[in-house]
DNA sequence: CACCATGTTCCTTG
DNA sequence: CCAAGGAACATGGT
């Protein structure tokens, strides 16, 4: 689930759920993703400590937390990698197969669950203080996009992906922002026009918002029926329909219609990731 | 068996 | 210093 979009609704819908709930216990499956923490040290930290806060930076979580045996606040960061997930079940359900950290607050629990255990819950704050701007925020603006571009060569799809440029675009949403854009994946970011430029920023906000709006239209009822929800899946429950793909426009539909000309859309591989884009609407 | 996958970091080579 | 390419992390789907 792991882009800007995805990580902004799932922050927005566990909040509330997370508020005022006191930490009981910490078990650590797998204590890679807390690296550079140790175990002994993570839950030293976090056992007892009470949740006040939940933000979004990037493709960062940000929680706040309270710990009343000292009165001091601190933020515990998570990132879901590739295939992460955080939700609230209740206590008495088995664990599934790939829950590598799990917060018991009572009656029900907070599981963060990760099959290829890519993703990180850790103090360390290290990569929050690496980040870009938000792509959403008054401070990302088209001036800055352009000053930032100017100064690289590389390949604008790849350019996208650099956390340090903006924050939170991912493989998916670089394809479809490009395809919003109208530009080519393969220009060259300090060959882009003034205009290009403005319509890539553009993009970037439309496609992003757009996304949240659609996200936060659906329940999000992880611990129940709706755990295989499809709109954070690119691949899907059999079954389930497969709303997020249905607002993807160019992403994974190589050899399909083009919806703006009717174009074959194309894959490329650059920076060993696939992009889809369209060779007409999108011309080098 | 082959290849693909929403992310990030590190290393090598040019 | 920069850009590009590959590998690593680890598991699963097709």
């Amino acid at each position: 689930m792991p882009e800007l979009p995805e990580i902004e609704v799932l922050v927005r819908h566990l909040a509330p759920l997370l508020k005022n709930k006191t930490i009981r216990a910490v078990v650590v499956r797998r204590a890679n993703v807390l690296l550079p923490d140790s175990p002994a040290g993570f839950k030293r930290t976090l056992i007892g400590a009470r949740f006040v806060g939940l933000a979004r930076r990037g493709k960062f979580l940000l929680f706040t937390l309270r710990q009343p045996r000292t009165g001091r606040r601190f933020t515990l960061v998570g990132h879901l990698g590739m295939t992460g997930r955080m939700y609230l079940q209740p206590a008495d359900q088995p664990l599934p197969k790939h829950a590598a950290v799990v917060f018991a607050l009572g009656k029900s629990r907070f599981v963060y669950e990760d099959t290829r255990y890519f993703g990180r819950l850790t103090l360390d704050t290290d990569g929050v203080a690496r980040l870009g701007p938000e792509p959403l925020s008054a401070a990302f603006t088209a001036d800055y996009l352009r000053c930032a571009l100017r100064r690289s060569r590389q390949q604008i799809k790849v350019k996208l992906l650099d956390q340090t440029l903006v924050a939170g675009v991912g493989n998916l949403y670089a394809s479809e922002v490009l395809f919003r854009a109208g530009i080519s994946p393969k220009t060259s970011a300090c060959r882009l026009t003034s205009r290009q430029v403005s319509r890539l920023w553009r993009a970037l906000r439309t496609v992003l918002a757009e996304a949240i709006a659609l996200g936060s239209t659906l329940p999000l009822d992880w611990a129940g029926r709706n755990e295989w929800d499809g709109l954070f899946y690119f691949g899907r429950a059999p079954g389930t329909p497969d709303h997020y793909r249905e607002r993807l426009r160019v992403y994974d539909r190589g050899g399909e219609p083009c919806p703006n000309c009717g174009a074959r859309i194309k894959r490329l591989v650059q920076a060993s990731r696939s992009t889809f884009y369209c060779p007409r609407c999108q011309r080098a």
